[in-house]
DNA sequence: AAGCATGGATAGTGCCACTATCCGATGACG
DNA sequence: CGTCATCGGATAGTGGCACTATCCATGCTT
């Protein structure tokens, strides 16, 4: 298909999609001339996926390039391209390693990754974005007067635990590696705005639980 | 302390502060002349608050507003002021509903939230952020070909709910009022970061046991 | 042969979160 | 009392980002 159909069927404007070609988000079609190239499914498959990690995720687009490379570089090993996703995380802005109360985070989340158990709390763990965004958050937390010790975090740590065996097993059903990794991008960061909204509905429901009527009406 | 000291203590520079000032995120210091005002300690709080909202929450400067404006209003009631920030989600781009995938997933969510016995299925809970953002999310997983049933967010929805209790009970840790209020807004924002790190890093725990040597080095 | 769609390049737009500059008033100090 | 730094308010500007609009030569279609 050209171009214009690509468009049509993926709900994105040509525009849109050269700047995505320019960016490198997504793979140039098959030349069929000097001046024209053809695309398929798989241009289709891959605008969805952009556009989902972009609108849904919030992902910048500049992180979705290297998060797709990364998914794509052949030379890495299947963990590393599944953890392809975990390295693009918003990174919020690089608490500096001078305030004391970062540091106090630090040690508690180190104390927590000790306490159930994962390996993170080694040196490559402690440069992993995930990481630095829980030491941020938990050090802004702290500041703001909030108890956030390790008693704190653990049950968020634990149900964390569980919703990683049942997103590795989804992940597992796909049949090629090619959708293994396509479909850990996908999942990590799909079930995001998932879990977050969950979670804010739970509160409004738990919320109208202990403060109003017991009846719903 | 005057505006300089109020930068110094809360590391937002004087320009900034005189923005959220602008903006109604910072209450007005009280006047002392026509042209000084006097800052305490509430606006050292209140300024830590908005930064953490806005940076780690990325909670975007106009929401932020309402949030605080809500929580500040006595004219609401206990429990629709603790779902102040509940309403102020990202708030993802506006599925519409003429799609048929849209619809579909309003369906399978609005099945989820019956099973799970909240009472979100209802008029008020359509228009709730959360909902449709749900809704949005699921649709995509839907739109790449993921199976997104009530089936697979049960489980998110069941952790979600136990959050929920966790959080409510921290919430009532507080002793006034007002506090209960700031808590429930800095907490839904600030534990969002957390949960997200925490599944990450999980996940990269979970892959390694799956797909690495068992000994972790 | 005519005419329009295509794809590439380039510059522009709108939004957002600040930030830099200017100003008159004021307070602090010798 | 005069001088001068500081304060708070207003306004305009900056940089980044995700597009988006325009232009143009090519070449496919009829």
């Amino acid at each position: 298909m050209r171009l214009a159909e690509l468009s049509e069927r993926s709900g994105v404007s040509t525009a849109t999609i050269k700047y995505y070609l320019r960016e490198g988000l997504l793979q140039p079609g098959r030349r069929v001339s000097a001046t024209q190239a053809e695309y398929d499914d798989t241009h289709v498959r891959r605008l969805r996926l952009v556009r989902a990690l972009i609108q849904l995720g919030k992902v910048p687009v500049a992180t979705a390039r290297e998060v797709i490379a990364a998914a794509e570089d052949e030379s890495l090993d299947h963990h590393l391209r599944l953890g392809a996703a975990t390295w693009a995380l918003p990174a919020g802005p690089e608490a500096d390693g001078d305030d004391p109360e970062v540091a106090a985070a630090g040690r508690t989340v180190t104390a927590l990754l000790e306490h159930v158990g994962w390996r993170h709390d080694q040196e490559l763990g402690e440069l992993s974005p995930a990481y630095r965004t829980l030491v941020a958050a938990v050090a802004a937390l702290r500041r703001l007067g909030y108890p956030c010790g390790v008693a704190h975090l653990l049950p968020y740590a634990r149900l964390a635990a569980q919703l990683a065996v049942t997103d590795l097993d989804l992940i597992q059903e796909q049949p090629t590696e090619a959708g293994q990794i396509e479909a850990a991008v996908a999942l990590t960061v799909l079930y995001e705005p998932v879990l977050l909204s969950l979670r804010r509905l739970a509160h409004s429901e738990e919320s109208a639980r202990r403060f109003m009527d017991t009846d719903g009406a």
